[in-house]
DNA sequence: GGAGTGATTTAGGCGCACTAAAATTAGGAT
DNA sequence: ATCCTAATTTTAGTGCGCCTAAATCACTCC
């Protein structure tokens, strides 16, 4: 049985090197929050573990063996359902579900998970549009357009946003940059200045920080539309 | 904040004292399933805590300060509610609630327990007919009588019954002893023989053991049935 | 190819919760 | 009053996950 440490380690070296490939120690503490000496300590022993669960060689960060892999997504799932059945179930407000979720996570049996599951109709992405890892590891690609680099004029669908930020998230709610919202870029003013925006139905456009707009991951729509 | 284990203890401590007044290392050291060495340890610093939490004298076991006391009653306040919870909107069987609400009751927050309680309609006992403490501390009388003490012929109402052993509670749900079911002694064998019970509205007469009967909690029925 | 810089690892320690084994205590029996 | 026994406490030591401070490493820039 992991501890509550370990699985948190393994969904950080998870999710750190989906980008880059690996995870290096500085990043791991950052996103964890201990200190770089802690993160060498928990990666060795991940390493001598049986089954290893991650790879790791000194000065040069870690990567998930497949049984790390493994763990990473059921820990994954695991929080992304809770996501969910917090937002949808009990309505608790979207800022809020994920630090509720980060300790759930790991006191919920397989059993109860696949109730949960099952409650909510067996949905595929937790309410910020992160993807739910099915059972056996499969994992839906991930929308990789980000919301600034849309050229001006280009419309889109909004289908990520970052969960561990409550005050971004509550932002982003009022502004209504929600998954499954429409959104056009009006224009943009030059030297990194606010992206304009026009959101869902609303009427106006409305001047949001590409930093912002970085965040947040896109589908873009076709651009003939052509009613027919 | 406390840890997990210290509300482990302030639960135990508050259960077993309940009867004789206080909790003893050996009584707490079993229902901990930890040795009483390590109850000893614990005991000590939950009294040198400032605020206190509970009243320990060497050798003469521990009680509850009023801090102590309200700590329990949140720790089990968090566990029936979530008992409740799991059985009622996910359908998880009742032998298993328990084991599940054990390391979830640690994990939720005041907030989530809240729209828990909302959610649920505000429910005065879990699926095991434990009395639900209300957030003021404020908690229903615990029915006294026991099955095995009804006098042959008496009838009652299931009201409450262990929740600990999922075991247990397959047979009882078996049996049809479950809270708010009703139930007559139709006669007893001598010697500690079993207690032949009428069941709801099943039509035979059951054989169970005075061991379990001592188990089952009732409120007993009147005496008289006139129908008017 | 040597120096500097930032990342990483080592070394040493701390608090928590636990254990086994030894020592002690309370409280009833003789 | 003393002894006995069961319950309890003390002692010494473990594993985990974290820390700080000091040492070391990898890499870039001259």
């Amino acid at each position: 049985m992991l501890t509550t440490s370990a699985e948190d380690y393994l969904k950080a070296v998870y999710e750190i090197s989906e980008g880059s490939g690996r995870a290096s120690t500085s990043a791991l503490a950052e996103k964890l929050g201990v200190t770089p000496a802690s993160v060498t300590g928990m990666l060795r022993s991940l390493s001598a573990r049986r089954p290893q669960l991650v790879f790791y060689r000194k000065h040069h960060g870690a990567t998930l063996t497949e049984e790390g892999r493994r763990r990473a997504l059921e820990v994954i799932r695991h929080h992304r359902l809770v996501e969910a059945f917090l937002h949808q179930t009990l309505g608790l407000p979207w800022d809020q579900v994920h630090a509720e979720a980060e300790r759930i996570e790991h006191a919920i049996s397989e059993d109860l998970e696949d109730r949960i599951a099952e409650h909510l109709g067996f949905p595929l992405v937790d309410p910020h549009g992160g993807p739910i890892p099915a059972k056996d590891g499969s994992l839906p690609e991930r929308p990789a357009t980000r919301l600034d680099d849309l050229p001006t004029g280009q419309s889109a669908e909004i289908t990520l946003v970052p969960d561990e930020d409550p005050a971004l998230l509550r932002y982003l709610a009022e502004v209504g940059l929600v998954p499954g919202a429409a959104v056009t870029v009006l224009d943009r003013e030059p030297f990194a200045g606010p992206i304009y925006l026009k959101v869902g139905s609303a009427a106006g456009s409305r001047p949001v920080s590409p930093a912002v707009c970085h965040q947040v991951f896109v589908t873009p729509s076709q651009m003939q539309e052509n009613p027919e």
